[in-house]
DNA sequence: TTGTAGGCGTTATCAA
DNA sequence: TTGATAACGCCTACAA
């Protein structure tokens, strides 16, 4: 940065002031400048290879043109799935994306959020990895427009883009049911995340409509990662085995067939695996895992569209807190036809 | 942005002078003043919520403590991790990391060049999308610091972290030829890449080493792709096909094993299938992919802290160019005993 | 149609 | 031990 070329040189290249060739960059010579004056600005700009300091400009502007993300996990192929789509959006409108992976750890998302803070982003994508962060609320008593992704927060004041997860557990059990599966497990996601809740209390519902219930030691908390629905499954395996599992996420779900299989059981023919999120490691999975796919790019550019709206949004005007619930849809995976034959004969 | 506390609400609230607020925010207070006025000012700081501006620090101190990553894939997990690598170094030196994805376009990756620039980034570490970006030397012009990671180019100036590509290729061919394997096919990635010529190179040395040929129609050249190995592997369905095939990288031998299962053929029963870099999705592979290990997020460290010892380095010191070559370990899949005796019997 | 000058929020030099 | 003040590079009234 030492030695940089400034608005000044090119001004002094080209015979100008420095305003003149402000206004060059800033396009607002159309209207009132000599064609030949702008000709030379121009000329000097590219013989010095000349590129404004966005550092001043902000400063000077005062609006960075930066948003941020902040996520809990990039590495689970959901939320950078939501990421492309934030970035989609945030590239057509000039807007750069600063992205914060909290890695799980609220002492990591803290710092982030400081981070932020002292970047002046004009606003945040806030994807939360618990319940509860009062750090938060810093942000809006800051004036930072937030947008909350994929996870409700309920006493944060902020628009949201979620998805049906109610649904999506309520469909997917009734698809197992269908199929004739009776004992279902389920490993649920942290339980203080609504989408760990949501998913489970669709599966409760499916499940008492037909009058059936669960056995407790069928039911596992773990953290949405892949080792954690190795290790549920692992838990199961000391007990009676139900029929079929059903994981909050995929990335745990095949997790659960890992194990399953380490320990000599064959899916789908033994037991059944279910998941959600319809992450692209779903597809590969062989046999192909039976989920509920969550628009995660869908919802990143929703969640980007929601926020480039408050934030030119006039600040006079009264909005509501809007809320958008993105639908899913059930992938069936082919497991599901070899299964149904297995367990009908199994419940002979 | 608009109606930001500044360090000037700070002093007046504590009763000093903005100077004083400065030394306490940049622990220069240590030395000479009084624990009382630095007292003062913290609990000024506090109740104002306030947080320094880092673009008017930064314009002030000629130093952004950005660096940038330019990458040609994020969304392949070798870059993932690549990545992290990155980060992880990046976070405890207290830089912040501008992650740029150049969706392996040319158009985009100069974008994100420009914008680098304007952001002036003290330091990039550059993964090319191609042969040559004539762009890229504008970094070196301006002064900014540039490693190259995973991918080599000869004719730019600057320090680089590479994997063993060609060893690579030499010892997971030689694997297939002590499992029995004689007719191999190879799936290049795009030759214009190091790593792709140096993979292949290193299966050529092998090869010759034996005196054995390849069939030109077992040679194919794809993108580093999902997508582009299912189409590959497709396109040798329609001559004889080999008795294994060796993909560029995982992904794409991904995308082959899938192509054959779509055809009816059966990994590794009917034909074996090897990949390069070990990626998470490797050990999910149901059989477990045999592949070589190229250390991601290694790279993607040992390419920060080369980056930072060349930031912190003495300007006028002369140092040369420094090559660091990250060694390789083969990663044996189970696929290897199953086929070895298959393939035996097709041999008799 | 172009130029002058003040200020964005900070740091750092010099004086007090 | 503290305070006043001049930059940093850019934008934008206001003047010319």
């Amino acid at each position: 940065m030492r030695g940089q070329v400034t608005i000044k040189d090119v001004a002094e290249r080209a015979g100008v002031s420095i305003s003149t060739v402000s206004r060059v960059l800033n396009g607002k010579s159309k209207d009132h400048m000599r064609p030949e004056t702008e000709e030379r600005v121009l000329q000097a700009i590219k013989e010095l290879d000349y590129s404004p300091n966005r550092y001043a400009r902000v400063l000077k502007r005062q609006r960075t043109g930066v948003i941020g993300v902040l996520a809990p996990d990039i590495s689970n192929p959901f939320f950078s799935q939501l990421l492309r789509g934030v970035e989609n959006v945030a590239y057509r409108h000039d807007y750069l994306v600063l992205t914060c992976d909290a890695e799980n750890s609220l002492e990591k998302e803290n710092r982030y959020i400081e981070i932020l803070i002292e970047e002046r982003v004009d606003g945040v994508i806030y994807i939360s990895s618990a319940s509860q962060n009062e750090e938060v609320e810093r942000f809006l008593r800051k004036g930072v427009h937030l947008v909350m992704a994929d996870r409700r927060l309920e006493n944060i004041e902020a628009p949201m883009v979620v998805a049906n997860d109610l649904k999506a557990g309520y469909i997917l059990t009734e698809h197992l049911l269908e199929l004739g599966y009776r004992e279902i497990g389920f490993i649920q996601g942290p339980m203080d995340l609504s989408t760990a809740r949501d998913r489970f209390q669709g599966f409760l519902q499916a499940i008492g409509k037909r009058g059936l219930e669960v056995r407790k030691e069928h039911i596992k908390e773990a953290d949405y990662t892949f080792e954690g629905g190795y290790r549920a499954a692992q838990e199961m395996l000391n007990g009676k085995l139900p029929q079929a599992i059903i994981a909050a996420n995929d990335l745990m779900a095949i997790g659960a067939i890992r194990a399953l299989e380490d320990n000599g059981f064959s899916v789908p023919q033994d037991i059944g695996i279910a998941g959600f999120d319809n992450i692209p490691l779903a597809a590969l999975a062989k046999p192909r895992l039976t989920t509920v796919a969550i628009p995660a790019y869908k919802m990143g550019q929703e969640a980007m569209e929601m926020l480039l709206k408050n934030i030119n949004a006039n600040a006079g005007e009264n909005r509501q807190r809007e809320v958008k619930v993105l639908e899913v849809e059930l992938i069936k995976g082919i497991s599901a036809d070899v299964q149904s034959s297995k367990v009908h004969q199994s419940m002979v």
